[in-house]
DNA sequence: GTCTATAAATGGATAGAC
DNA sequence: GTCTATCCATTTATAGAC
């Protein structure tokens, strides 16, 4: 049957992510991967051709729960100042804590430190997917041009990837996050001319 | 000679961070440093008692290498508007490309991404030595408060971090500098009370 | 201080029985 | 699909000759 091939695909994932958690991305070892899920490192080789390929379906699995966890209602009635900046919140802190809640998958996704991992096609459209889908919610808050999104999503990563390194399970930077959104509202809702 | 042990213990440290470079910094191995510099891998335990200690010295000497790059000029006469704009922007560029001329000195320093290395207090020292010279940096370019200096670091460290994952090799986040330090300036000048 | 020899472990991956 | 057996490469680290 192939779904119950697809749940025992789904559950070696789970396992390389908290193996993954646990030594690092690229310390993960099949021998223990097995283990974790009760057979021999050999048989996982009927499920991924590779470690390579473990790699990159956590890749596309990554991205898969980014679009899901930052896909949020879209605000309704009238567009206000107050309305924008709301969303705008809502959605910096589903990205940071999207971003925080797997040190492992923050560093596959966002920061590609895995020395040699290679994207396969397929997982990178699933990123580009991702990206077009975070372009479109941006902008309806009035993030128009990719500058200004370039700018929001350094913000973004910059404050994760702080959080991570000098506060782990802290709220040292997540707590800037008001501040973040409002100094960002404020640059690129003036007009590019003028910045 | 201490002196001829110090210039190799230099020549060690130099190859390691070319093979970082090259396969990671996890991915570092004793048999390829020691090849890089003309000797076995067993032979480099006469300068470094382990493959930790290693890394910690890399650590240390890439705060170092960081205080050398971010200590600038002081800006002389009276603070005007203009010159504290050129002093934030001087310092972002340094503090930007000392990040981006060398990924892993970055992940090693700012990253914290290597499972299982855990810098010796001396490094620590150091690392916090740096800090307080940022600090102090900072301050006098009118970043007075923990809350502001964590916003600026978290938009800097963003900034390296998205350039190096998703445009290595070129200028696309090095080019929002200057709209993130003045959204930042106009954003910490106001009164904390009013942010 | 550098070498050879070696330990002792771990890594990914393949072949073939069942 | 899972196993045993195996291969072959690689790793850090130590002992001891020179």
């Amino acid at each position: 049957m192939a779904v119950r091939r697809a749940a025992a695909r789904e559950e070696i994932l789970a396992a390389a992510w908290t193996l993954a958690g646990e030594h690092g991305l690229a310390g993960l070892s099949l021998r223990d991967l097995g283990a974790l899920v009760g057979m021999k490192a050999q048989s996982l080789y009927s499920y991924f051709p590779s470690k390579h390929a473990i790699h990159d379906a956590m890749f596309r699995q990554g991205y898969q729960q980014f679009i899901e966890a930052t896909t949020l209602p879209e605000p309704v009635g009238a567009v206000t100042r107050a309305k924008v900046r709301e969303a705008s919140l809502a959605h910096a802190y589903a990205f940071f804590d999207f971003c925080t809640d797997d040190p492992a998958r923050f560093q596959l996704l966002f920061q590609r430190t895995i020395p040699g991992f290679v994207p396969s096609p397929e997982s990178m459209a699933m990123a580009f997917e991702a990206y077009g889908r975070t372009v479109g919610r941006l902008s309806a808050l009035g993030v128009a041009d990719v500058e200004a999104l370039d700018l929001w999503t350094a913000v973004m990563t910059g404050l994760a990837s702080q959080q991570l390194a000098n506060d782990p399970g802290g709220t040292r930077w997540r707590d800037r996050i008001p501040d973040a959104v409002d100094m960002l509202l404020t640059y690129t809702a003036s007009p590019r001319s003028r910045r």
